[in-house]
DNA sequence: GATTGAATAT
DNA sequence: AATATTCAAT
């Protein structure tokens, strides 16, 4: 019985970055404020083959806008144009940053740090360093653990008081588990260790990680340096499960997107916003 | 005062 | 539904 969860999580655990493996992975999400008060002096914008953009509009928010001149270039917090009021002086301020998307790839990265802290030492702060996403903040994170730990307990409320007969681990539960399959967090796997909180046995979690997630980049360092990778809009994606967790290998979407091989390089952001709200979808670059 | 975690709001 | 923001407790 434990066996078998105890076969899949050590494959798990084999996949499982190292501290050092984790770190170097800096992601590109710059913070709009940074962005625009630091005037962005160069963001150097990757020229990303023929952006799609024409009918969008074409600037936007967080970081990279080629023009130099960044000044007006969001909508001001506050009736933007409309109110006039405030004039100007402090714009860069108290700036709602777009809408963060928890990619897949993020919320591995959000997973495996979590691991690797231990549910103990799993606090949004020490798990925002660990992932060690330019951009992220504590408040991102928290808010997502939040639902995560919400995931959790469902999970271990079906795995062992549910319907009765069903005790596998849960994370078999949940693939198996249609209706409820939580898109997101259903993509990653869960650490069996979360699931069982108490259990003497499993006791071979890492001592700590100091990691040093706190990085060497000032924020006026010189705000040209880094490539800024981050891109705005919502990516819909198949998301490929890396380990072995399958999702729908039949389904596919409708017959006018030519399929692309897994081949998440230079993805594409297509999307659809239907507000018009701004979002932020990072892409992890390289790793996975 | 800073962080956390839950509630609440968008 | 997914994130953000607020709020009380630490």
């Amino acid at each position: 019985m434990r066996e078998e969860d105890s076969n899949w999580f050590s494959k798990w655990e084999e996949e499982l970055p190292s501290p050092e493996e984790l770190m170097p992975l800096s992601q590109s999400l710059i913070t709009p404020d940074l962005a625009i008060a630091f005037n962005i002096p160069s963001p150097q914008q990757p020229l990303h083959h023929t952006p799609p953009h024409p009918p969008q509009h074409p600037p936007q928010s967080t970081a990279h806008s080629s023009q130099p001149n960044s000044s007006a270039e969001f909508d001001s917090p506050e009736g933007g144009g409309g109110g006039g009021g405030t004039g100007s002086d402090e714009p860069a301020r108290t700036l709602k940053r777009p809408r963060l998307v928890w990619t897949p790839q993020l919320h591995k990265r959000f997973v495996d740090a979590v691991a690797h802290l231990g549910i103990k030492n799993a606090v949004p702060k020490t798990i925002m360093q660990l992932m060690s996403v330019d951009g992220l903040t504590r408040e991102n994170v928290a808010s997502h653990l939040q639902k995560y730990r919400l995931y959790l307990k469902r999970m271990q409320g079906i795995s062992n008081g549910g319907g009765g007969g069903n005790n596998s681990p849960a994370a078999l539960s949940a693939s198996c588990m249609d209706p409820a399959t939580d898109h997101l967090f259903a993509s990653s796997p869960v650490p069996a260790h979360f699931l069982h909180p108490g259990r003497p046995n499993s006791e071979h979690f890492l001592p700590f990680v100091p990691v040093a997630a706190m990085q060497h980049h000032h924020p006026m360092a010189g705000a040209g340096h880094h490539h800024p990778q981050l891109q705005q809009q919502f990516r819909h994606f198949g998301n490929s499960p890396p380990n072995g967790q399958f999702e729908h290998p039949f389904v596919r979407q409708s017959p006018q997107q030519p399929q692309r091989t897994p081949h998440m390089e230079d993805v594409e952001s297509a999307a659809t916003a239907k507000n018009g709200r701004k979002v932020l979808t990072l892409f992890p670059t390289g790793d996975d």
